[in-house]
DNA sequence: ACATACCCTCACCTTTTGGATAGGGTGATG
DNA sequence: CATCACCCTATCCAAAAGGTGAGGGTATGT
């Protein structure tokens, strides 16, 4: 038994988790449309766990995590997220966070991973943890972001203040780590992964 | 009012739109956890609208809408989808389908909808909508593949039977069209678009 | 002190893309 | 029949990407 705060901006999503939650008297579901109500709520009374929505109103990626983290700090913040992204999942769990729930989590491991993390562990589903293995440098995630965009060795090269050499380097070995066989394919396994 | 069969094999999306469909007793819900499950039950009963997710044992792509389709013609039939895809809304509504619906939609959205292809009109969100006219030919949709499946124009030429400079043309062509800045740029936006 | 991982650079080379220009052929439609 | 959309081909050229080998720098942890 827990007392959660549930913030997420879509009125169905939020009210299927919560029903869930509650059912059989499990858990105390707080609910919230924005990162603003949310907070208010906290400041209210006190949680055992905090689920966020990844994409509502003052969240702007993770800063409203991060935001989140530093005023309650010990407290348990878990993502919720409609696409299973092993990239923000990673960035998530790195500022500190216990947990990413995609939305097509099943009941019963959503109940499960609520449970988890009240407990005190991390949860993160397996398939996530798969694509959160990608070994990219911070550097080669840059990279392939700008490669992503459109953009030419020759203006990521402008972009990152290096010269255009460097950023060949850098798509030649982030394309062996996705296995892909030149900058366009390497892009697309990176958007399967999440990183852009 | 009126009689719908909901085939879903997620449990947590298949009883919320049930639920809401069946507020306050504006609709009769059948559910389905498979396209097999479905058959079995349009075989025994008659529906006014049949809604099928895209992604679901059985389905293989659009596979089982066409069957649906040919099985039962002149029945509204409308898919479900996670991800709001408007290439396959396309192919679904080429297929007959009267209807697309992304897991996104709000409950007053979804039933507005519902009562709108019972009422015999084709719904499709018009953010959908907006991907929907991507006016790229049948042979710049084939190019754009190879390009995303990161072949080189020699490849995608071999691949389609036409010589290199074709595929150049088609490359530059379908660039052009998605606004795309080169071949990279332009995979990433058949991707937003569903196509690939 | 050493290995390791990451980041950066230079010079040189081949292949691939991208773009311009200038055609020919088909099938559908007004 | 004229027009349009689509598909295919050609040649030539400039730019970008991909690949080589051979370095140097900085942190990190063992």
């Amino acid at each position: 038994m827990g007392k959660v705060l549930l913030a997420d901006d879509h009125e169905l999503v939020r009210e299927t988790i919560a029903a869930y939650l509650r059912q059989a008297g499990r858990h105390e579901v707080v609910p919230a449309a924005s990162l603003s109500e949310a907070v208010r709520a906290m400041e209210a009374e006190s949680f055992d766990l905090i689920l966020l929505d990844y994409r509502m109103p003052g969240m702007e990626s993770l800063d409203g995590l991060r935001d989140m983290a530093a005023r309650h700090p010990g407290l348990p913040i878990a993502l919720i997220s409609g696409a299973a992204s092993p990239e923000v999942a990673r960035q998530a769990i790195a500022l500190g966070a216990v947990g990413f729930l995609p939305k097509t989590l099943a009941p019963d491991d959503l109940m499960r991973a609520v449970e988890t993390m009240i407990a005190g562990s991390v949860f993160v589903p397996k398939d996530v943890m798969a694509g959160l293995a990608h070994n990219l440098t911070p550097r080669e995630i840059e990279v392939v972001r700008g490669i992503a965009g459109g953009k030419s060795n020759k203006e990521i090269a402008r972009d990152l203040g290096v010269q255009e050499v460097t950023v060949k380097l850098h798509v030649k070995t982030l394309s062996r780590k996705l296995d892909a066989r030149n900058r366009t394919h390497a892009a697309m396994r990176a958007r399967d992964l999440g990183l852009v």
